[in-house]
DNA sequence: GAGTGGTCTAGACCACTTG
DNA sequence: AAGTGGTCTAGACCACTCT
């Protein structure tokens, strides 16, 4: 038997049958090709298989290899210009949509304990602030939900979360202090689909502070969000004060698409 | 003659048609459902027209449609989910990726007029922190710019890049107080295809305090960037420090993709 | 000139949502 | 049950890059 040394195209079409499971043809492939860019078998500037080379390992038609290449240039890991080989670009690890929204997800994937301290849960007319994003009509009720947020006991962030009376009327009674709004939600049947963000760099105000164990005026990056459902209507809207030594924000960005995600500062 | 009112995806046809032009169709279809949108033909919460409305009303390939609404829902316009109607979000105004690297670009956008002031412009050995990000050897040569840059004769945000020694060389002479380094930079040949961002929260030190007229201390976003060109090769290397009040950044995440966008605050 | 990625067609089946 | 978007195939031609 000879053996050879297996080119990237076909480690990938090998990596591609050993996920089983149900996940389309397209998303296994660009996983097998993240892998490989991850455990380094391809490097940033290396060229990534051809089209033609992932249709021959792999069977698939060159519209669904297409597609798998055509995620990986959204997520930023590789660059495609027509007629040139497609490469390896160096990698900014970016985090999946869940990592952004939600602080337990991005803590625990961050290998840190989450944590919250709540301040405050009430019911009261919405100010315009939060009216506006949160599409309610004037003098409509709302939650507002105050928060300390703790990454191993210690205190990096203030949430000022707002949700339309329904959506907050369920939760209400549920464990604020540790487990997450959005597993909370998903359990009641409320799923999240996308978010838009608004960061900014403020000084602390005295309250913001206190909270946050510094000295007014110190620089935060806040993070304000809104948080849609599947059918865009809006579930959450929240201003959320990080301690500007606690993190920073990744984005990657190309003609092509852009991305955001938050990581700690080293 | 029978005159009757245009369906959305009639509309988008006749812009399909009109926009005349040698752009791929499913660029100049996904332009056509934009301006719909743009226009308040559709509204946010509406329905797009399904593929196959689309479909019939331009002649086009269901494949070339579904290439033109991934490209509105990769911008975060759309939200699309299997088995139901794709439907218009709320419109965040999120800018090309030209605007979010070149801050004369974004200026000119925004309606403002872009200047700058040069501090310095030196050729030195590139220290860890810049060869690193450029991928040069140590020791290796860099070319180092620092400039306060300005809105409308108003100092906003100080920027201290570094290039290749072959990059730097073909800025020696040219005019770094009003034409853009990227504009400069492409006159010569050299096109600038994605980039890298970090984004924090710092408080200023004295110098920079002193360049935007700031006290020490007040907070900064500081948005670090590294700029490729089209085959992964690392152009410039900045910190941008840009007065707190100054700017915020916009993003829109969702399960299918992130973009990044940089605002002024109202 | 050979090879690459970009565009486009014309079908098909499936999973899912909705009335 | 009908209609929607998601997936996939098997072709084809073109624009561009590379050597």
């Amino acid at each position: 038997m000879s053996s050879h040394v297996k080119s990237p195209a076909e480690q990938a079409a090998q990596r591609v049958a050993r996920a089983a499971g149900d996940a389309p043809a397209h998303e296994r492939l660009a996983s097998a090709l993240r892998g490989l860019i991850d455990d380094g078998i391809l490097r940033p500037g290396d060229p990534l298989p051809g089209d033609a080379a992932l249709v021959a390992a792999t069977g698939l038609a060159r519209g669904t290899v297409r597609q798998a290449v055509a995620a990986l240039r959204a997520e930023g890991l590789v660059q495609t210009r027509q007629g040139a080989r497609t490469t390896v670009l160096a990698r900014p690890r970016l985090q999946p949509f869940s990592e952004l929204v939600s602080f337990t997800a991005w803590a625990r994937q961050a290998g840190a304990e989450p944590g919250a301290r709540v301040v405050e849960l009430v019911r009261r007319p919405a100010d315009p602030a939060t009216a506006e994003p949160l599409q309610l009509a004037d003098g409509a009720l709302a939650w507002t939900l105050t928060r300390v947020r703790l990454l191993d006991g210690v205190p990096v962030m203030v949430e000022r979360a707002a949700y339309p009376e329904p959506i907050g009327d369920l939760l209400v009674g549920a464990d604020l202090e540790h487990g997450s709004v959005y597993d909370t939600l998903a359990a009641r049947g409320v799923e999240v689909a996308s978010g838009h963000h608004r960061i900014s760099a403020v000084g602390a105000d005295p309250g913001t502070a206190a909270l946050l164990n510094l000295r007014p005026g110190e620089p935060l990056l806040r993070q304000a969000r809104t948080v849609f459902g599947p059918d865009g209507a809006p579930l959450e809207h929240s201003v959320d004060d990080w301690r500007g030594d606690a993190i920073a924000l990744d984005a990657v960005n190309s003609a092509q698409g852009n991305r955001l995600a938050r990581r700690p500062r080293g």
